[in-house]
DNA sequence: CTGAAAGCGCTAACAA
DNA sequence: TTGTTAGCGCTTTCAG
């Protein structure tokens, strides 16, 4: 039970000093100025009195409110990307800072007053997040003072971005697949969004690498939903030539895959492997059989982000270049050798 | 882009008056000293200027920061009630007031810094949020200000609680399994914690009412998860006498029952019936088929919280009765006449 | 080496 | 009716 009352004039009599003194020497800035006896009686006093600057006061002094602004389409909202403002939070936190979240909802027109208010509230920096991978046209206030994006990019590459390698992630999974002797594989994709081409280039890229001809290749535009993916699993599935693994658009439309085959007979991962992306919580790991997957590194890219707008508000030079966060895979039960 | 700069200051001298008289007409604290002619000039000024009062001198000399803090234990991490924080900040927003989170992630110790750092924060009131429905021994700061517990309750009732109406809505989900004719209906429950026990609750009261037998009645402690699911529907399933209908523990463990009865092939719902729990968003409404369910109001939860905890803030009493709040049954396509 | 003083932007009590 | 003044708690310049 902290006393929440002790001020800066409390710490100086008691340490015998004047506030200025008491000021300087918890903030480093002593220029030579202060006894070193002095200096520890200071400590001393503000140790026993529990004192902490009111931040309020120090804002207003310094106009900086050791504060930053997130702003984001759908992560609270969504089940899927909490991590990121969980790993912005924390970030944030472990620097002296703290975050003000507001969700737009992807409700039209919000996102004008959102970033308003956060400005009014006086936030040292400001991040834009989106639940899914996709272009973001920084609006002044973004390039008027630190800023970052998370889980999207601008265009023009004014704005630090940090996004996922979905690339080296789809990628990777593919190879997997090779390795373990699949070569009629096919890929489940979202819908022609950025996150969906991504993972269909490093797909191909995989594929072509292995030499494999056109025959071998299946992309099928699905979805991100569950019912999406067991009715794409429904065509895929159901011809002579199946593929003996399938890589799906996220785990959701795996979680609609593995329905399908269970409906259709075809046991995972024995006859069929399928890989997920994403990880999600809760999902990924439980699914019958758990489920192999490339995971999305949400806290790591809302923590990067935070870095950057730290990093900028403290003195280094804005940079723009996107940094590109990993997505490890995640080998569980749902992939197997080739039948 | 409003020009962030205009101060109280610059407002008074185009209007041709004094810093207090801004303050006090923009307040409307006009005891009658201002000439209605001078708040005209004042008010239009401002207008002019786009001013706004600086929050962070506001906060300073009021003592407060129109700022509420939730702690939460999994609420940002957990894909399943982040709209129980966007319905707290939507709330808080509404009423000029912005919200910290900080969620603990479950890790032991975290909680109380947590607490303190926001209470550092001068934040004016706090809310304590769940993911799941527990009790909460709120500790001092709790009971010291303005707060509010959401998704929790205290056991001694110090609090005001925000609480789901688990036992109607499952009870409710039971009758609408009993009027479509079903008797034998098995409840998979999560494991001895506080919404299983009172969505048993609600099951059986329903149960009993129809005048059901005790071989009717099946109960089957099981968990939260999607493998779990499927491993309790593996037991209930293969008996002679199976169940025709199944209510969920939740909609994971309902997708779990969905994905066995496709490996044995029984159709649901013709042959079986399943109801889950949580209308959890991207699942529920998208199984095949679509899940009956029933929701958990999340965003209403933390809207009530937000907004008990400002009624106290502006001058109410604190009321400390919990708030039941319904959980509406959703009809979709995983429910059907008995066979 | 130390302390007094100014001021961040605002509100409210008090004089005029 | 209006304007002046004294802080809220802090940092920082500038005399001592």
């Amino acid at each position: 039970m902290a006393a929440r009352k002790a001020t800066a004039l409390d710490v100086a009599k008691l340490a015998g000093v004047s506030r200025s003194a008491v000021s300087m020497v918890l903030n480093g800035n002593i220029k030579g100025n202060v006894s070193k006896d002095a200096q520890e009686r200071i400590r001393a006093a503000a140790k026993e009195l529990n004192y902490l600057p009111n931040p309020v006061a120090v804002s207003l002094r310094n106009q900086r409110t050791a504060t930053l602004g997130i702003i984001t389409d759908e992560i609270v909202t969504s089940p899927f990307a909490g991590r990121l403002v969980s790993g912005a939070t924390n970030a944030a936190l472990a620097r002296g800072y703290m975050i003000l979240v507001v969700d737009t909802e992807h409700i039209p027109g919000r996102e004008g007053p959102a970033i308003e208010a956060l400005q009014h509230r006086r936030v040292d920096g400001l991040i834009y997040a989106t639940g899914s991978l996709q272009p973001y046209i920084p609006s002044g206030p973004f390039r008027a003072q630190p800023a970052a994006l998370a889980n999207c990019f601008d265009p023009e590459d004014r704005l630090p971005a940090v996004v996922p390698d979905e690339v080296t992630g789809s990628r990777r999974a593919t190879e997997l697949l090779l390795e373990l002797g699949h070569r009629r594989i096919a890929l489940l994709g979202g819908d022609d969004d950025n996150a969906a081409l991504l993972r269909e280039q490093g797909y191909r890229s995989a594929m072509d690498r292995a030499g494999l001809t056109a025959g071998d290749h299946q992309v099928i535009v699905t979805g991100w939903d569950i019912n999406q993916g067991y009715r794409a699993a429904e065509s895929v599935l159901q011809e002579p030539d199946r593929p003996t693994a399938i890589l799906a658009a996220n785990d959701r439309v795996a979680t609609g895959i593995l329905l399908y085959a269970a409906t259709a007979g075809i046991q995972v991962p024995q006859q069929l492997s399928v890989v997920g992306y994403d990880d999600q919580q809760n999902v990924a790991a439980n699914l019958v059989p758990a489920l192999t997957t490339v995971a999305l590194p949400h806290a790591e890219i809302g923590a990067i982000a935070v870095k950057r707008v730290l990093d900028e508000l403290e003195g280094s030079e804005r940079r723009t270049e996107r940094v590109l966060v990993p997505c490890p895979l995640i080998t569980r039960q749902s992939t197997a050798p080739a039948p």
